[in-house]
Parts: C-alpha cells; structure tokens; sequence
DNA sequence: CAGTACCCTCGAAACGGTTAGCTAATCGGT
DNA sequence: ACCGATTAGCTAACCGTTTCGAGGGTACTG
C-alpha cells in the first residue's frame, strides 16, 4: 500500500502538503495540488486510517454493545444506527454481551482501547460498578443508552415509552373484558422490563383492578423464559396474558399449545415488539410496535450531538409506541 | 489516559520494559516486573490498541459486509462470526450494502483504510469490478466468502448446500403429487439464487418433469418482490410454490392471501430460511433451513485459519441444509 | 529601496506503541 | 585473573499520519 511518503515523493514535494491537499486543510497552488493529485490516483494512495487516527486522536468508530443480534429486536436497532453512523463517516463495531456483566466490561473495555469516539450501549446486566462507571466518565467518552436507562450512569438516552406501550396493551385487555390478566416480565435488571410492569400495574390501576402477585412471572427476554414463566402462569389461570417481548411470546405460545389452550379462545396474548411477519404469526398476533428503526438512528444522533458539543445539557428522548390490534385477543369477551 | 510513558516514568524503568510485560514478549526480571505491574494498576493503564496496532501492522479487526442485518437470515450468521472473532480476540466492524455495488466497494475501501485484518464478505451484487478486484488481491487481505461463491474472486468460501437444500424442498412436492410447481427466485446476481433455481431444476429433471420459464419468476430476497412475483406467478395457477427465502415467503403469502388462496389447500408452499418461530407462523411453515450460525462460525475460522497461513490451498466449505416439514405443503394430493 | 505583510511550502515534532540492536553487568571456565 | 558467553534492560528507530511554526519569496507601502 502506497503511504503519503510515496505520494510526496512521487509529486515532489512533502509530506505537509500531500495531507493538506488530501484533506483539504490549506490553500496549496492548483499546480501543486494538480502534480498531488495525479500522484494520488496513479498510486492509488488511501490514507492509513490507523494512522490518522493516532495523529487525530479520533477514530470515527462507534463502539455498539447489545445483547444479542440474534434476537430479532436487535438488528433494526443496529441497522438505523448504522445508517446515521455512516451518513456522518463513523464506523460501527459490534459486540453481543448476552446481558452478562462480564461481557459489558470486557468490550467497554475494549472499546475504550480501541479509542471509540463514542458507545452506543444497550445494557443488559446490573448497573455498572462504580469503579468502571467512574473509569467510563473520566474516559471521556460519550456514552448513549439505547432503550435504556439508567440512575447511576449519566448519560443521554433515547428510549421508547415502555409504560405507555404497556399500558395501552393491558388496557386493550381489560376493554376487551379481561380481569383476570397475567404478565411475564423480562430480564429484571433491565430498564424496560420495570417500564413495562409499571404500565401493566398502572393500566390495572386505571380500572380499579386489584394487582395480583402471583399473575406476575419472571422470565429473560429468551424463549425458553417465555415457555417457562408461561407453563407457571397457566396455572394461575389467566384469561389474558400480556407477554413483554416477542421471544418471550413464541416460547409462551409453546406452553400454550401444550396445555392444550388456544389463543385467543381460551387465552387472549398481547405481545410486545412487532414484526414485518407478525401478520402471518398463527394467531395473528396483537402487540405493541416499537419504532427500532429509529431508536437506533436518533440515539446515534444523540451521540453525534454530544460529540459535536460535550457540554451540552444531558438529552432524553422517548419514542412513542403504537398498539397494533390484530387477532391473539379475540373479540370482547362474554 | 495513562501511555506506556506514564507506566515506565513511575515504574522507573523504560518503555520497552513496560512493553515486555505487558505483553510477556520478554525475559523481564521479577523484582521490575512487579513494579511494571504494580505501575500499570495504579494508574490502570490499558495500551492504546490504535497505536499498537500501527506499530504492529495489524488491527485485530474484521471487516464484515452484509447486504442488510435487518433481514432475518442475516443475524445468526453475525453472530456466529463474532463469536468466533471474539473468541481469537478479534472484533468486528460492520457494514450494511443492501446489495448496491457502490457501497459495497464504498465499504471494501474502508475496510482497506482501516486496514482490517480480513474481510468476511455477503456479497449481493454483480461481481467486483477487475480493478477493484484487482486491488484487493493486491492489498493481501484476505476475504471469506459468506453464503456466497464467486468465479471471479479468488477466497475461501463457506456455503450452505443450495443445490441439495432445494432440491429437497422441491422433491418434497413432486412426492406430494404436485406437477405444476412455481419459483420465486432471489436476488439473480447472487449465487444463492443460481444454485437454488438449479435445485429446483434438478428436482425436475430426477422426476421427468419439464422445466416451464412461465412458472419462474424473478424477486430478490426482499418482501415487496415476495408479493408483486408472487401476484404473477399466481396467474400460471401453479399447485405448489417454492419460494427462495423467507422474507419473500412472507409477501407471497400476502399475494396469496389477496388471491383469494389458502395455504396449503390451494397452493402449497416450501420456503427456505427456517426461524425459531417459523412454527407459529400461519400456516406452519415447511421450508429448508439453513445453519446460519455456523456459516458465520466457520467462516471466520477459515479466515484465521488462512490468517495464519496465508499460502494455504484455497478452501471451500459446504454446510449442509435441512427439510423441516411442518405444515405448508399439506398432504399428498388427491 | 527598505520594511512590512502575506502567501505557499516544508521540516520536524508529535500521537503511543513495538522491537532491533546495543551496552553493561554477571557468570563460568581455564 | 582474564576472556567470552549470556543476559537484563535500555536507546532509538519506526509505524503513517497531522499540524505547528519557520522560512523564503513576492508584492505592496511609505
């Protein structure tokens, strides 16, 4: 690979004045700058970014933890991230923590080393410690949770309004007649997952409807969770359920088949999370949408902002969700 | 951030010492290594992979270009990379090219800039350019494959068997009585699509049945074209339909639907791409399903494994695919 | 015509690591 | 007691950029 030695060499010239022709960072002669530029195309010189990044001390590289790509959640978020980071010239580094603190550490770590300009987190364990939460503030990096937040950890957020999702789902159930109303709830150290309970309880509270413990299971945001929080609460016999995520919902509609129960008929299911292919989930499901799309782009704007101005005030931003009404409800009950 | 400087200053050594240590590249004696080490956590020094990565001349970083991470297909295949990258202490840095040529050679040339370590590439559209090509031979980088083959490209490459998993999918109708069988294909510039259609091509052949241009129609992976192929292809009247990914599975199902069709009743329909929730999709989908997870394992262990040796024989893996029959094509007709 | 101002270009020092090669100290052997 | 081999640790060059400040040239001013 042609280094910018090669180019001044060959335009001769230095050094100086290749970088400023390519970056345009100086007035340099148009016949100067000509004999550079032809010495560029004819080597096909493209700059070391490592090397610039060094000398700058700026990578153009965002550091993107989630838990799982694989979880279909995920990679919408991802890709509007992706498309904003490129529009402004950054690069996005992946790490999946399956919500594992280990896993946060090690690749904030890494990507501290690997100076990233800034980190979009999607967190999944426990708050921080407070010895890397201080480590990560005296970095200096930006930090953006996305869908999540966080006492402990000053940092700008985008997030989409879980209680009103939630809330909007579980009042759809008890309109449709439902009182006796389950909840599997998702990873508990997760944001989301005290959002979306809190909407349940404040949906229920809304129609004086009593809050039951024990309609209320616990499972991760994974399938299995979903199969095994569902075989639990079938117990209780629920007349409706509202499952907090879409893995959740695949492996609850498993315990469902397997109690030999159908949706809507026997149990009505409100899910979370929808999907281009939830028109063809049997039942069709009802659920509440999340824009995914943008909570990755704007939280990637977020993070743009910050690094354009570090003092900026702290910014929240709340995504609005939409109840989508299709089937896995059935018609008003009685 | 603390630099090897900071470390050797209060270590009262040098930065080559620090270095030794730091990287148990040398004999470094215990009296002074305790004291490097002691230095490094007092002051919790952690090297700066970017100029590291200068001096070495190599970043620990893959490039990996996918067509779209929204798509479903995509995901498993990430991760499977990552977790192998990870695993060799690499990272990845992503790219989405929705299959358009420039950004794929947009993308490539960053890769090249950052001067990535390999490149893990799904590519979508026509083959590169000879230039291009050219220089990325040129530039030593070595590039798997992903899910695809190429003629003109010299890489290693892992791919599921298309041509088998097809065929299956399409032997499963013939031996349901279908004779009139339809395909909707993929993208047409990627390889996918070729051995997936000569699947199909050989099913016919092994059955004596006649091969109808009439009953082929073009999408290209994207839902939109699952629908509008689909919408034609509906009017040849064909009993059975396989359809070569799952996100044109899912518009077919709405041309169908629209139709005024059911599935598998009047028309039967194999899909390709198999999801942990293919089962509650309407109707319970059969379809070929792929290894996803391992096709991005096992290309970056080609990648390291030709990391290592770079004068190794060029190395092609065929994963092999699955027919999982559930409920779309029905039963034996008539 | 000397002095000033400006303009273009360049040399060289960073950026934060790695590493080749040298030095000085230690040791054993004769 | 001296010599050569061995070894721990250091100095300095290098990786490929950016950027600051200096320098030489030209043009304008009084």
């Amino acid at each position: 690979m042609a280094t910018i030695y090669d180019v001044a060499k060959r335009a001769g010239t230095s050094v100086a004045t290749v970088s400023a022709v390519v970056n345009n960072s100086a007035y340099v002669s148009p016949e100067l700058r000509g004999r550079v530029e032809t010495a560029v195309t004819e080597l096909d010189y493209n700059p070391n970014l490592v090397a610039r990044s060094l000398a700058k001390k700026k990578t153009f590289t965002i550091g993107m933890l989630i838990p799982d790509i694989a979880n279909p959640f995920f990679p919408e978020v991802v890709r509007g991230a992706e498309d904003k980071a490129k529009e402004a010239g950054y690069t996005i580094l992946l790490g999946n923590s399956d919500n594992r603190s280990e896993m946060e550490e090690t690749y904030l770590n890494l990507f501290l080393s690997k100076q990233v300009d800034g980190i979009l987190l999607i967190k999944g364990a426990e708050e921080l410690s407070d010895s890397f939460r201080q480590k990560l503030e005296d970095s200096g990096i930006p930090v953006v949770l996305v869908d999540r937040e966080s006492e402990s950890l000053k940092a700008d957020c985008v997030v989409a309004d879980d209680v009103g999702g939630a809330c909007a789902a579980v009042d759809h159930l008890i309109a449709l007649g439902h009182r006796r109303i389950g909840i599997i709830t998702g990873f508990p150290s997760v944001s989301t997952t005290k959002g979306r309970l809190q909407g349940y309880r404040k949906a229920l509270q809304c129609h004086q409807l009593e809050y039951d413990a024990a309609l209320v299971e616990a499972g991760d945001y994974g399938t299995e969770s979903g199969y095994r929080a569902g075989a639990r609460l079938l117990g209780q016999q629920p007349t409706a359920v509202f499952v907090t995520n879409f893995l959740m919902t695949v492996g609850f509609m498993k315990a469902l088949e397997e109690a030999g129960l159908r949706c809507p008929e026997d149990v009505a299911v409100v899910s979370y999370d929808d999907f281009m292919w939830s028109e063809f989930f049997r039942p069709r499901l009802t659920g509440v949408e999340q824009p995914k799309y943008q909570i990755g782009y704007q939280s990637t704007e977020v993070l743009l902002r910050r690094l354009a101005d570090k003092q900026k005030k702290r910014e929240k931003i709340v995504l609005e969700n939409r109840l989508r009404i299709r089937e896995s409800c059935g018609q008003q009950k009685r």
